[in-house]
DNA sequence: TGTGGACGTTAAATCGTTTAGCATGGCCTA
DNA sequence: TAGGCCATGCTAAACGATTTAACGTCCACA
């Protein structure tokens, strides 16, 4: 009371409820309830009267409150395991922005790629009653760590990765398609010795990448070799240290396929510490196509993988599991797109430098 | 019933409540409220029951209950203008980070630098009652647009961009020094016109800069010219376009700042396709030192803003008002530092292409 | 044998909604 | 005029937790 407001003159300080109304004018709160939501079953100039009330009193609706009554909170917990990584951040924009449309608001948990902190993060997202999950689970989750969260009855939705064998929703792009579409750019520019940098078994992806890699040897008729093969996070840091380690092999691979673009930026770096240059002395194909792919030096060759759209895919999913529990078990894969750029080109022996 | 659950045997399908386990153990709910919250007011033995039984049949806190009582949700809204832009990629994460660590969980909306949506956002978001809201508001919001948050009684938080005169807590960096360090660097090297791309009125952090810029020129005895100013928002086509008009210009400027490095990325790219190379025939200075920075060709020398300590620094201020409402207002201007790489050279005369 | 505390537990109120079921009154019809 | 039917709005009971005053018990001590 010290000072004026700035906000609705006479709007009171305390919180205005739907009792506080209803005590205002003369009415019970169940016509206040149900005027406020257009409801039929008030007259139209009591619905009237009763708008124009809450607005002047600055009335907010307490959706905590209607959630316990209803059993709905309009809350979807978004559990991923990592939102710096930039491709993350396009799925989180996509996936809010999707959930906002349908009246959905997102309450977020980072697990770092941590079990231990995601299984905290799910259980304390839980709490909130969110009527669905959507998860991209950290490396190493167990089947039992997302059926936990099934047991309470809400709807789950997997994202970008999956959990084998969970039996749930899954929205993501077709990685054993993609990377091969990558593998088979290489063989027609006439590569035969092709490297695997990034991507490890602790993640569906990891594993689809690589079944990706193998599958496009294969239909060239390439010999898979496991000493071109360099598992690890998709990190700038490991791509790095993996195109070091390919060069320096007895008989190094003249180009790479990459677990993602992260860890293809980190292999031109390796590759000019070395004095080479991708797309002269050597081929690299990334994975995703997120925007830095486009500017570095040369510009990356990657496989598009519609991140956007299968983010708003599996919200979705969400939705419609939500407004049937029951309806069948429901997966997208989106089928990714070659991006030509300038890292790749006929194969080159590698020349090991004189240092 | 139909087929076994996975979870923890026995667990029931439907919702373990307080009210069931006080029943199942013979206590009453208050009890048991207090012997999971480890109150020293019920015995040892009994706690240790309690929480065993609670573990056993899987139950799981309503906090929305909860919060109804106690009038605290242990939700903060965070209220950003975007999120695909990677500068706030990093800010959220920081964020999430560091009020997840103090048990707040992040409840997320995004405007899309539109006031109106960003009206909707906030009013959605303050429906869930949230502890505290951390904005970083929408282009052209006004001060009753916020203080219409503040008004139900709920911390109000500014990061990265502020409205001035609102008078909440801030925390961003100091973007008039930031700026001008810039400059500065530019003066050192020679140039006396300097032009600025980017950054506008509607905005904090444009006016900020665009301060910045002045204030560096003023330092340096440079004379403004307003011909060298290319207002817009910091994107990589807003940058592209600046750097466009400013070669067109009949005396080009022979170095320029940028509001940040997304539209510095654009004008790099606008060099290049005019056959110039920054840090040879034109320098540019970048601002915020996202991780796309460090490897442009060249790579951008820039003014590192550290955003996620000023991250941090808003989720602690938002705590600190949560726990004390009445306290001062506070303001966090974090010192930017300039980071020396390549985009920069002594001042070369434009030569217009023959084109 | 009272008295007084300490201790552990509980009853009951409360938070702000929603909703099923009921009451009221007016109007139409038979 | 009675009966029935609508339209409208109310009553009251949830929803699942927290909180606090009050209530036994039990024990120690004078």
């Amino acid at each position: 009371m010290d000072e004026t407001l700035p906000a609705q003159a006479g709007a009171p300080i305390g919180k205005v409820t739907l009792q506080g109304l209803a005590r205002e004018l003369g009415l019970s709160t169940a016509t206040i309830s149900l005027a406020l939501r257009d409801s039929p079953m008030v007259a139209e100039a009591t619905r009237l009267k009763v708008q124009e009330a809450a607005r002047a009193r600055g009335y907010v609706a307490n959706r905590g409150a209607a959630a316990l009554r209803t059993a709905r909170t309009n809350i979807v917990a978004l559990g991923l395991h990592d939102i710096v990584n930039p491709s993350f951040t396009e799925l989180l924009a996509a996936v809010e922005d999707a959930l906002s449309d349908a009246g959905k608001t997102v309450l977020l948990g980072v697990s770092q790629e941590d079990v231990e902190r995601q299984t905290r993060t799910l259980g304390t997202l839980a709490e909130y009653r969110p009527d669905a999950f959507l998860v991209s689970p950290a490396a190493h989750t167990r089947v039992e760590d997302l059926k936990a969260l099934a047991s309470t009855g809400i709807a789950v939705v997997q994202v970008t990765r999956e959990i084998e064998g969970s039996g749930f929703d899954f929205a993501g792009s077709d990685d054993v398609a993609g990377v091969a579409l990558g593998v088979a750019h290489l063989v027609e520019l006439g590569h035969r010795r092709i490297g695997m940098i990034g991507g490890y078994g602790a993640i569906s992806t990891g594993r689809k990448r690589f079944a990706g890699y193998k599958a496009g040897l294969a239909a060239a008729g390439i010999a898979f070799d496991p000493a071109l093969v360099m598992e690890g996070p998709g990190l700038r840091d490991e791509g790095r240290k993996a195109m070091a380690r390919l060069l320096a092999l007895d008989e190094p691979p003249t180009a790479a396929v990459c677990f993602n673009d992260l860890s293809a930026f980190g292999a031109l770096m390796e590759l000019q510490a070395a004095g080479l240059t991708a797309g002269r002395d050597f081929s690299l194909v990334g994975y995703d196509d997120i925007e830095e792919a486009k500017v570095w030096h040369p510009p990356l060759t990657t496989v598009h993988t519609f991140i956007p759209e299968y983010g708003r895919a599996a919200a979705g999913l969400a939705l419609k599991r939500i407004a049937d529990p029951g309806r069948p078990v429901e997966r997208v894969e989106m089928a990714p797109k070659l991006v030509l750029r300038a890292s790749t080109c006929a194969p080159v022996p590698v020349k090991r430098r004189p240092s």
